[in-house]
DNA sequence: TATATAAGTTAGACGTATCTAACATGTTTC
DNA sequence: GAAACATGTTAGATACGTCTAACTTATATA
């Protein structure tokens, strides 16, 4: 028998409804509409896969379907869009900090965002704050990442 | 059309068997050998479960099993679950470092070790090895985190 | 050593996200 | 307003990781 307790549960990964909610959001902000077609480019994934989705996340309240004719997400699908882009944010806000890419850190960021609590994000924002507001600091570091 | 480059790919998501080789490198150094039934308890998954992965990772080249008798990694398998271990360590050990409790770290370290590019890895561990040698600098961000 | 128990495996099913091919609807253009 | 085109949807299939139930093999014990 194991010595350590199980500490994972069983993936459930709620994770890819929370990536379409976001690339909606975010479609709607930068077009003021949001079509099938620009979310299956943003997220790479064939236009059928986005209607199944997309009449799932209806069915889970998150979003207003009128088939043929466009969605919109409602409050509930915006306030979890919101968050998933705050965490999104602040964890691309810290590792752009430290030096990587754009791209790497929004692909990082996509890979990372679902998994972290609340606490964890908070202290990876405050540290990212830190940053911002001690700029020598940040030099710092930057230069130590820079030796060898 | 969306303004945006397509910037994800569809999630093919190898991290499920980057688990189990991480559970079963653990498993091994702890106990000296790898058991089925302990890595249904590591991962939180049915024996089947196990068995079947297990068959998937020989097939991969990652594993040595032998029916109803055991298992080894390959040398292949074995440099594989170090990596993730690494990535793992990095990344827990600075969030440990921002006062994260051991179990949320352990959790949040789980959903994100698989997503991180190596480049991102280098760079928080560079953070986490500043941090470490300037206890002050660590210390002030830690009182930081207190405020408000 | 024979049997009971524990561990591991196979068979068969399910849910989720994905795909391609075919179809329906909406929009544009002559 | 009809035809052509673009967009969205449905149908049906696939891959993956998971499950339960039933079976097989190994180990412990009486």
């Amino acid at each position: 028998m194991s010595g350590l307790p199980r500490l994972v549960q069983p993936k459930r990964d709620i994770s890819r409804r929370e990536d379409y909610l976001e690339a909606i959001y975010n479609l709607n902000e930068e077009k003021g509409y949001v079509s099938a077609a620009d979310i299956s480019d943003r997220l790479g994934v064939k236009p059928p896969t986005v209607s199944s989705m997309v009449v799932n996340l209806a069915r889970k309240g998150y979003l207003d379907h009128e088939r043929y004719r466009g969605m919109r997400l409602t409050r509930s699908g915006e306030k979890v869009a919101k968050s998933v882009i705050k965490r999104h944010q602040v964890i691309s806000g810290l590792i752009s900090m430290l030096g990587v890419d754009d791209q790497t850190a929004y692909v990082d960021t996509e890979g990372i965002e679902h998994h972290v609590h609340q606490s964890t994000l908070r202290r990876l924002q405050k540290l990212a704050e830190y940053l911002r507001e001690n700029p020598d600091t940040l030099k710092a570091v930057l230069e130590f990442l820079e030796e060898k």
